[in-house]
DNA sequence: CAAACTACTACACACTCGTGTAGTCAAGTC
DNA sequence: GACTTGACTACACGAGTGTGTAGTAGTTTG
């Protein structure tokens, strides 16, 4: 897994660039010409193995979808974090993770099939832990976006926490936080039923 | 508040249709000319009224945070939705909050600033409601957090849920479900205790 | 009435973008 | 040794970008 950069090919060279940065800058933000340089080839060679750039960020989006299935399998094999996404927190698939949010929201469909998929296996597992929601499908979107929100807003939460949530320490304490989130209930279920009559 | 958009002076227009265009697309997707056609003027205009493309964010900025700030005032004085922002899924809000956060994640000082102190006015909240997280701070920014992940991603939500959460039986269902999962313990103490051990 | 100011448009400028084309170079293949 | 193929670079093109400049029409000000 700690493959040394000058190894790779050109074109994995090409491709992870292009994760890195169309995850730090957005699909738009970032340039063909950003990535060869990044990339340490000329721009045409990204052309050549690509053919364009949004055949690039399909290429990204496959392989980014991939590589977090496979990091996904590896990881649940060692004990579930019950509900909690191991994937979410792990170094290892932080720039895929970056990455595959960027493309979602720059209206990839590979990454918002990937997070309906996630919804699915929410919903599944919340329903194999005997959680009964009123809306299952509901309360899976909801958690399914949550799950990905301090990634999402890594850099405002780390302003907020005065430590960097890319860092060891930094994920552990935001993945605390969140479970903590998750223990604590805010609301009594007479709170909601209130809630509910203001709002109609 | 209901102003029909031809009463609106051209400087008016212009903003608007910035903050719209700029939330949809991006900063960098949503060219001068483009906001311009949007607004009905000139592109010269938008750069007579404003300067810049720089300084038209800048003046989006200040306007959607004083919004924000005037519209929750006014909504605070109906009654605390304890804990769940009333902001969050208010319809007039919407563009504002698809600005700020599309504003926020493109690097803008200003969002920043309004999610910190949206931090703070949590835990402020937290701890007056005699909620007792381990870590405060990291708790309140994870809440934050989460407050906003629907709207950024609610698009792949409202695909999920095979309903548009823009529109009010949508928001209405998703702010529900929101609630269930801030009621509903996902985690017990001793499974957190557990995760802990894992983890370091 | 003349000057000044403001809202507004038209147009041109340099730059960057994605893309297209032509060509080099090395490694096989016959 | 001629030929092909694939990795790779250099360069040019048209479109779109933010920005700059010049100018017009209408109102205000002296």
């Amino acid at each position: 897994m700690d493959r040394a950069v000058e190894d790779l090919t050109a074109r994995a060279r090409i491709r992870d660039a292009a994760i890195r940065l169309f995850g730090e800058r957005g699909i738009e933000g970032a340039s063909i010409r950003d990535i060869a340089a990044e990339a340490g080839v000329s721009s045409g060679l990204v052309r050549h193995h690509f053919g364009s750039k949004e055949a690039l960020r399909e290429a990204c989006d496959r392989y980014a979808k991939d590589r977090m299935i496979q990091i996904g399998a590896e990881l649940t094999q060692d004990g579930d974090l019950t509900g909690l996404d191991p994937l979410l927190l792990h170094p290892i698939a932080f720039p895929l993770q970056i990455y595959i949010v960027r493309s979602m929201m720059d209206g990839s469909e590979t990454a918002t099939a990937l997070f309906l998929e996630g919804v699915d296996a929410v919903e599944a597992w919340a329903s194999s832990y005997g959680i009964t929601p009123k809306d299952p499908r509901g309360y899976a979107a909801a958690l399914a976006a949550i799950k990905l929100s301090v990634f999402i807003l890594r850099d405002q939460v780390s302003k907020a926490l005065g430590e960097d949530i890319t860092t060891p320490a930094g994920y552990n304490r935001i993945g605390q936080a969140l479970m903590e989130v998750f223990t604590i209930p805010l609301l009594t279920p007479e709170q909601i039923d209130k809630i509910r009559k203001q709002e109609k």
